[in-house]
DNA sequence: TAGATTGTTAATCGATTAACAATC
DNA sequence: TAGATTGTTAATCGATTAACAATC
């Protein structure tokens, strides 16, 4: 199927291509395309050609059809409900970042141990205590969360909203979680990455990443 | 020189060996440090073998000698200085989460619009109004940044910063930053991630990422 | 010794890049 | 038409994995 990095430049394609409509802009080159995830034009066109979208040799490709083929293959047609765990600095920072951002993306439910929290609304969403994860996941078909606690409690965490359904973690503990096959884990690992960039900001290396 | 892969995983074994040696365990075997980037044995020897560090059959690896060695090539001797750009929610995460972790990664700087944040110590950093951040990253001789603003703003930041003579960027705002080819830019796109960990979610993948 | 692990090379795998006829 | 871009295949590149003699 579609490798990581396609999915991760078509997210990107499509940012680009909403703006680009905004702007009523009808058609698109590959290499405007190919800005935004600092890659080549060829690259762009084989990415299209995987998901069967062509365009022409004289206009590019067609903005908003383009978008759409986007959304079929990266939005679930129903969305995807969110369970967010932790709501300390970064918690709040994803609540407020995802309010309202992604329609197909909701945050439904937030969690978090600290008393005075929870039963707030953040956002619109809930704060409910963390020992009602596993049930309150369970019962709103949670299939997507974040994790943004302590690392020591991360796999914790884990291990009960994998207990309620849930398929899809993206992880900000520094904690190698583990978890069953048939859930996929994206960890975020802000630490690891500040060293990456702290060592080729030295070594005077010119690539650049993109995660 | 060394892949952005290698540094990656030499950050996180870094990790587990301190854990590791605060247990008073001697020797560490590569198999259990493959654990921690999700990898296998066979890549961790060769991790080691590309920074020329060697084990024995008997024992394995040394942990503090290793340590040592992952230190000499990841840290600056000196230490090297970050600016951070942004105090919102996810600034004051960053901070928050690196304050007295990593003795040679300080952030010494923070920088923000809003005045009823400037002039004000944040665990220990103090917030310089926006306009200053090319004076003060030069004075301070800042070589890295961390960029939390909104992505609007993010381009001009980083012209402040590069000027200043900032090398590495760790970019949390979600666009594209053109820089000079001398610096390195590492980008952490969370709706990104989370669109694709929602694709992966439901296409049943078993990949996981390190990011 | 027997057995597990190491250092290191060769084979495999997958993604990116180059190339080019077909198209508008 | 002339020129730029497309779809698609082949070549290149780099990283991971497999293999195995040497070592403790």
């Amino acid at each position: 199927m579609l490798s990581e990095h396609t999915i991760e430049r078509l997210s990107l394609y499509r940012r680009l291509l909403t703006k680009l409509q905004q702007q009523n802009q009808l058609y698109v080159y590959s290499h405007e395309l190919a800005a935004i995830s600092h890659g080549t034009a060829a690259q762009v066109r084989r990415d299209l050609m995987l998901m069967s979208f062509t365009g022409s040799p004289a206009k590019g490709y067609h903005v908003s059809d383009l978008i759409e083929s986007i959304d079929r293959l990266l939005d679930a047609p129903d969305g995807q409900k969110i369970a967010l765990v932790g709501l300390g600095n970064l918690g709040r920072a994803i609540i407020a970042y995802f309010h309202g951002r992604r329609p197909k993306l909701t945050i439904v439910a937030a969690f978090d141990t600290d008393t005075s929290k929870v039963n707030r609304l953040f956002y619109g969403c809930r704060c409910y205590p963390a020992d009602q994860l596993q049930s309150v996941a369970e019962e709103q078909h949670i299939n997507l969360a974040v994790i943004a606690v302590p690392a020591e409690e991360a796999q914790h965490v884990a291990d009960a909203l994998i207990a309620a359904g849930v398929m899809g973690i993206l992880n900000f503990a520094p904690v190698p979680l583990r978890v069953p096959q048939h859930v996929y884990v994206q960890d975020i690992d802000v630490t690891m990455l500040l060293e990456k960039t702290a060592y080729f900001a030295r070594s005077g290396d010119q690539r650049r990443s993109k995660s």
